[in-house]
DNA sequence: TGTCCACTGGAACGTACGGCTT
DNA sequence: AAGCCGTACGTTCCAGTGGACA
């Protein structure tokens, strides 16, 4: 025992003891909002100049604002709402926000729940209906007399499952208001979006649009510098290793979230090896886990069924068909699920978990047609069999068949 | 060129659950 | 306590489909 703790003291000691590569990590955390953001200049000034009004209790227009994954557009919008909460603080504007992402929350009624917060309106988490939490949102504006912005982040992710109503409503809730108001920013990563959204909608929401493009390489790497000196301790980042780092994430559609994360996980991979230096080959490892540790938190969350359907295909695959078909992957499901002696799902059903883990891109699954022998899916995994062997073996449930051979493919 | 297969995927509906309102 | 609500997860039904084959 005595020995075993001198052992734990010795890892922390040579934790304490190694070079120290970070000063502080947080800075290179994905919501971390920096003083300076490079690049993003003309953005930060076009969304300021729309919502400057607010200052002096008019409204500001509506934005919305696109670009994709990693181009800043929370970070800007933050950046700007801290320093024009900061003002109206100072000169005593009734100016509040709200910041709501739409993928994280979920639901119609999970935002309005939120939004409810900001205004210190507590409104149950389940049970009411959907109207009654806006009539009392919106009443609990008006009787507040406050002017609120209110950003929507993913807005894609919400419209795609529940339509367009509940920015309807919010748009159009100024009409209504005697003394609150609300200024609604919208973000999405996807253009395309916009041809979900009704033209009324559209036309109130589109009053002022900001673009965010990728950012190339080299601002990348100014962005990744900014960050690096505050984070890292001096001379422990090699250039080399920076440039790799905006390097992959530029090919990335320059996407400086995944920039910051592997200068992060590099930083931490050298800190654990007890060396001085962040070298290209520590961003590379780095990469490289980032992609398999996001790829074993999906496996190890799924859902039982889904997980099965998963065996399954890891089992074709393992008994050499290349290209599974729905119908012969229902099949093992099937047998599956017998040893396990649980109730199998409905085909339609499993056709549907399919599709959702071909979406998480653990699955390649293509709609074929195999002329008079009927149209399918072909299905093949898209991460390597021995990932799929190392979780599941160590799952309570997939362990018991994770080596088991159905008896349907034995005549294939 | 028409037939037919093995599905796909949309839509409507059912069930269970936790929790609020009346 | 009854009625209603949103949410999650599932079933059932069925029209539609691409392309090999007779």
């Amino acid at each position: 025992m005595q020995n075993n703790k001198d052992q734990i003291d010795d890892i922390f000691d040579k934790f304490l003891q190694g070079p120290k590569i970070f000063t502080d990590r947080e800075v290179l955390r994905p919501d971390y909002v920096p003083d300076n953001l490079p690049h993003r200049e003309d953005q930060i000034q076009q969304i300021a100049k729309i919502l400057a009004p607010v200052l002096d209790e008019a409204r500001g227009s509506n934005i919305f604002i696109y670009g994709k994954t990693g181009t800043g557009k929370t970070a800007v919008v933050k950046y700007v709402l801290n320093r024009l909460i900061r003002r109206s603080n100072e000169i005593g504007a009734l100016v509040e926000n709200s910041y709501v992402n739409c993928r994280l929350v979920g639901t119609v009624y999970r935002v309005l729940l939120k939004l409810g917060e900001s205004i210190d309106l507590k409104i149950p988490f389940t049970g009411l209906a959907t109207s009654e939490v806006f009539d009392r949102f919106e009443d609990a504006l008006d009787l507040k007399g406050v002017l609120l912005i209110v950003v929507l982040d993913e807005i894609d992710a919400l419209i795609k499952v529940y339509g367009d109503n509940l920015i309807y409503e919010l748009t159009r809730v100024n009409e209504t208001l005697n003394k609150g108001k609300v200024s609604l920013i919208c973000i999405s990563n996807d253009l395309l979006f916009k041809d979900l959204l009704d033209p009324r909608v559209l036309s109130s929401l589109g009053e002022e649009e900001v673009v965010f493009r990728p950012y190339t390489a080299p601002e990348l790497k100014d962005i990744l510098l900014e960050r690096a000196k505050i984070s890292f301790n001096d001379d422990v980042l090699m250039a080399g290793s920076l440039n790799l780092c905006s390097a992959l994430a530029a090919a990335e559609h320059g996407d400086a979230r995944r920039a910051l994360d592997l200068l992060r996980v590099a930083g931490e991979l050298t800190e654990r090896e007890g060396v001085a230096k962040v070298t290209e080959e520590h961003v590379r490892c780095a990469q490289k886990k980032i992609e398999e540790d996001r790829v074993v938190l999906v496996l190890k969350t799924l859902p039982i069924h889904s997980k099965l359907v998963l065996c399954s295909i890891y089992i074709m695959s393992r008994a050499k068909v290349k290209n599974a078909i729905t119908g012969d992957v229902y099949e093992v499901y099937i047998e599956l699920c017998n040893q396990l002696g649980l109730e199998s799902l409905t085909q339609r059903r499993i056709s549907g978990l399919i599709n959702e883990l071909d979406i998480t891109g653990i699955l390649n699954a293509r709609v074929v047609s195999l002329g008079r022998y009927g149209r399918t899916k072909k299905i093949r995994l898209a991460i390597s069999n021995v990932v799929i062997k190392d979780v599941f073996s160590n799952d309570p449930w997939t362990k018991k068949i994770i080596d088991y051979s159905p008896k349907c493919m034995l005549n294939k």
